[in-house]
DNA sequence: ACTACATGGCAA
DNA sequence: TGCCATGTAGTA
């Protein structure tokens, strides 16, 4: 039996599969999914059976050399879309199937020497190996540099030899679990009267009146104050069991979820969900786009769809930002599906993560809500997927494979004949657009549940404020609402874009403005820390005070930070309490859902924060959102600025008079005619998007066209402009009459970590080939032995051109 | 990616 | 001539 294998070598020479053995006793066992370990050179490495076949034209095969997993880790829908995936992303395979598996099962890799002969060890070497007969060279390495090479030549010589070792990261959680053995003898110990050994009896008393079966160790422990060693001698006493045990990690432990019943539907909602159930009903494949107002009802629609396939005996995926996989969000489906959930996001540590997944492969859970990475949950029998918030930006990978999970969830949905919904209060162009075509079903919520009006939005003009001498970041219509919440013990929630609109420091006699002199950007100010730091690659140095440029102490700080907010929040409503939520206060484990639950307990009046407040969240005392600054996001070089825009805007809004109280929004800014901002006001998504629209066909930006986009970089500037000059011209004569060639051009962050970018893109309908060509370009410079430096990444259909 | 092997320059 | 550095092909 013959097993082709990728390696984990991400690299363009070795993208394929190699032919292994299957020593006869592994025949039985090995199949295509499973994740093995096989000799490659001299190393070893981890890799994955693609196909299991009986002949092979190569000579000489090796064996393999271990079968990692007792069953496929992929199964043969996930092996096809990893090839998929693969080739329409410009990716290694190896790298997209193991973006589709949770990180801990990635393997990583040793290399140490042992010796063979230790007689032969001269002086040098022989007290590195008194330990042990084997060491590690990254130890030796960190510690004494030199005698590597020693080490080498003796390995040459036949007196060391080279191990290499492939570890594996998962690690599966054991817990102890105690239960009686001997009832007698436990009795008799009760029985003696002497006051030794209290703490057995008591734990043994403990025991004894609870029901005969095991306890968690940890658990009776802290319950009779005994300790770990008290046990293990009573265990040896034959008196107690103790036994290992595996466990799942479980990140919801301890919390008790209301399980909720279906609500009835709105007659609007009965409307939305019909082409869902319809799809289902029919095991057709179709993409429905819910347009469904903030506050509409979206959720329970997914529910009941959920529910429906589950009767059906089948499975759902959910897809949430990772910015809005709250507890909350989580909570509304652990709450009317229970156990049969499993939860996938970042917030979780690998091993978490790797007992999600396993819940999903050993068919435990038919529900998985998670992030991006979810769309890979290894179903077999998959009935649905949402993808909510179907517009956000996150749902593209911005590194290899640079996929998007919304063209993955509709790969997966024609394989299993399922539908795939796409929910958006303000969904991106491109889906309305497709949606209008007919290629998308399009169901809209016009309305909120309850017929709860819109929030009433005011746009209010900072340069109005002033001219009329407020000069504070709060104007005067914002602070009246803010002191009306306060009378009436309602809160309010107040939002900062801080997106392009970094603090950064400027000399006000010469101008300058500290830069990071690895990066093309502005350095951002941290009060917190009393440093200036660059977002794109770390670097930091500490805030001067005087001008570095002219020397002048006219330095100051500018743009708008949520700290400076809360500063200022305190001076003018000191009675107050503030929530500040922001990457600072939210970057501990659980503090996020902490602050939340406070203030959804009232324990505070004013939810001050950015992005990560924008979407989902459902407070219902809310009846205030207050946006500090609705257009700096606006000015960005991005053609899908207002589109963003408007969507945030409309999000935040969303998050006012959601249920009995109604509910106002106050939007500030400067440039506040733009289209996006009026729109947004009126809650009018279409008229936005058919205004956006003609922008859009204008200037020959999605959906009118596709993006392609190839970015070079390189630490000398003139081999990035030669490379790319020479990469367009191979492409202008290329390309079909019907698409644009720009460029190259430098990137809009022209530098990064001392790399120099440059950008060529790429407008298009319908090139076939262009991905060949990427391919072809990509190889040329790899062979080039003066472009060794040169990385270029490919881009068939880029969301953005930052 | 990593390694073993080939090539070629320079000191002895 | 031999040793080291660097370049390059191959991994089944």
């Amino acid at each position: 039996m013959i097993a082709a294998v990728v390696v984990d070598v991400p690299s363009g020479s070795v993208n394929k599969t190699f032919d292994y053995k299957v020593p006869s006793e592994w025949e039985t066992w090995a199949e295509p999914g499973m994740r093995v370990i096989v000799p490659f050179g001299p190393r070893k490495l981890q890799g994955f059976i693609l196909e299991v076949k009986s002949s092979s034209p190569v000579k000489g095969m090796k064996n393999i050399s271990e079968i990692l997993d007792p069953l496929p880790v992929l199964t043969s829908e996930l092996i096809e879309l990893g090839r998929w995936l693969a080739e329409n992303t410009l990716s290694f395979y190896i790298t997209a199937y193991q973006a589709m598996l949770p990180a801990a099962m990635k393997a990583t890799y040793e290399k140490s020497f042992q010796v063979l002969q230790p007689e032969k060890l001269p002086d040098t070497i022989a007290p590195l190996f008194l330990a042990s007969s084997e060491i590690n060279v990254n130890d030796v390495t960190k510690e004494n540099p030199h005698l590597l090479q020693t080490l080498q030549s003796l390995s040459k010589e036949g007196v060391l030899d080279v191990v290499y070792k492939v570890k594996n990261k998962a690690n599966k959680k054991k817990v102890k679990f105690v239960s009686l053995a001997d009832q007698s003898l436990a009795a008799e110990i009760l029985g003696q009267n002497q006051k030794k050994a209290e703490k057995q009896k008591a734990l043994l008393n403990e025991l004894l009146h609870r029901p005969p079966g095991e306890y968690l160790l940890q658990e009776i422990l802290a319950e009779t104050g005994a300790s770990l060693p008290t046990a293990q001698s009573l265990f040896k006493k034959g008196i107690l069991t103790i036994e290992e045990k595996e466990v799942y990690r479980d990140p919801f432990q301890g919390r008790t979820m209301k399980r909720t019943a279906p609500l009835p539907l709105t007659e609007n909602q009965e409307n939305a969900i019909k082409p869902i159930l319809e799809s289902i009903e029919n095991h057709n494949h179709e993409t429905v786009l819910l347009h469904g107002v903030t506050g509409s009802g979206k959720t329970e629609v997914y529910l009941q769809s959920i529910q429906s396939v589950l009767d059906k005996g089948k499975e759902a995926i959910v897809l949430v930002p990772e910015i809005s996989l709250t507890p909350q969000m989580v909570n509304r489906f652990k709450g009317r599906f229970g156990s049969a959930v499993a939860v996938l996001h970042s917030g979780l540590s690998i091993g978490e993560k790797y007992d999600e997944w396993r819940k999903i492969l050993r068919k435990e859970v038919s529900v998985v809500v998670g992030a991006r990475s979810a769309i890979f949950a290894p179903f077999q029998n998959l009935g649905i997927v949402i993808i909510d918030e179907e517009h956000e930006t996150s749902y593209k990978q911005e590194d290899h494979p640079r996929y998007h999970a919304r063209d993955v969830a509709i790969w997966r949905g024609k394989y299993h004949s399922c539908p795939i919904v796409l929910g958006s209060a303000t969904p991106s162009l491109e889906t309305y657009a497709r949606a209008q075509k007919g290629r998308y079903q399009l169901a809209e919520l016009a309305n909120r549940v309850h017929s709860n009006p819109m929030p009433e939005v005011t746009i209010v003009d900072m340069r109005e404020e002033l001219k009329n001498g407020n000069r504070s970041m709060f104007s005067l219509p914002l602070m009246d609402k803010l002191k009306e919440g306060l009378e009436k013990r309602e809160q309010s929630v107040l939002f900062l874009n801080r997106r392009g609109y970094a603090s950064f420091i400027l000399c006000r006699d010469c101008g300058y403005v500290a830069q990071c002199p690895h990066c093309d950007i502005s350095l951002t100010y941290h009060k917190r820390f009393g440093e200036l730091k660059c977002h794109y690659c770390g670097y930091k140095e500490s805030v001067p005070s005087v001008c570095p440029s002219c020397t002048s102490e006219h330095i100051r700080f500018f743009g708008t930070g949520t700290q400076k907010v809360e500063e200022e929040l305190a001076k003018v409503l000191p009675e107050a309490r503030v929530i500040r939520m922001d990457v600072d206060t939210t970057s501990k484990k659980g503090s996020h859902e902490k602050l939340l639950t406070a203030f959804e307990n009232g324990e505070a009046d004013i939810l001050l924060g950015t992005q990560m407040i924008a979407k989902g969240l459902d407070f219902p005392k809310v009846t205030l959102v207050g946006v500090l600054a609705a257009d700096t996001m606006l000015h960005l070089p991005d053609f899908r600025a207002s589109e963003k825009t408007f969507q945030l805007l409309t999000q935040v809004s969303g998050r006012a008079g959601r249920h009995e109280l109604e509910g106002k929004v106050i939007v500030q800014g400067y440039d506040i005619q733009h289209y996006s901002i009026q729109l947004a006001s009126k809650h009018d998504y279409h008229t936005f998007y058919q205004h956006e629209m003609q922008t859009r066909k204008l200037h020959q930006y999605p959906p009118f066209y596709y993006l392609g986009l190839l970015t070079f970089s390189h630490l000398d500037l003139m081999q990035v402009v030669e490379a790319s000059e020479k990469a367009a011209s191979f492409l202008s004569k290329r390309l079909s009459p019907e698409s644009l060639l720009l460029g190259p051009v430098t990137s809009p962050i022209a530098r990064v970590k001392d790399r120099y970018r440059y950008q060529v893109m790429i407008k298009y309908k319908n090139e076939p080939k262009l991905r060949n060509w990427f391919e072809e370009i990509m190889a040329h410079f790899q062979k080039d032995k003066d472009m060794k430096e040169l990385q270029i990444t490919g881009d068939l259909n880029a969301q953005t051109l930052m």
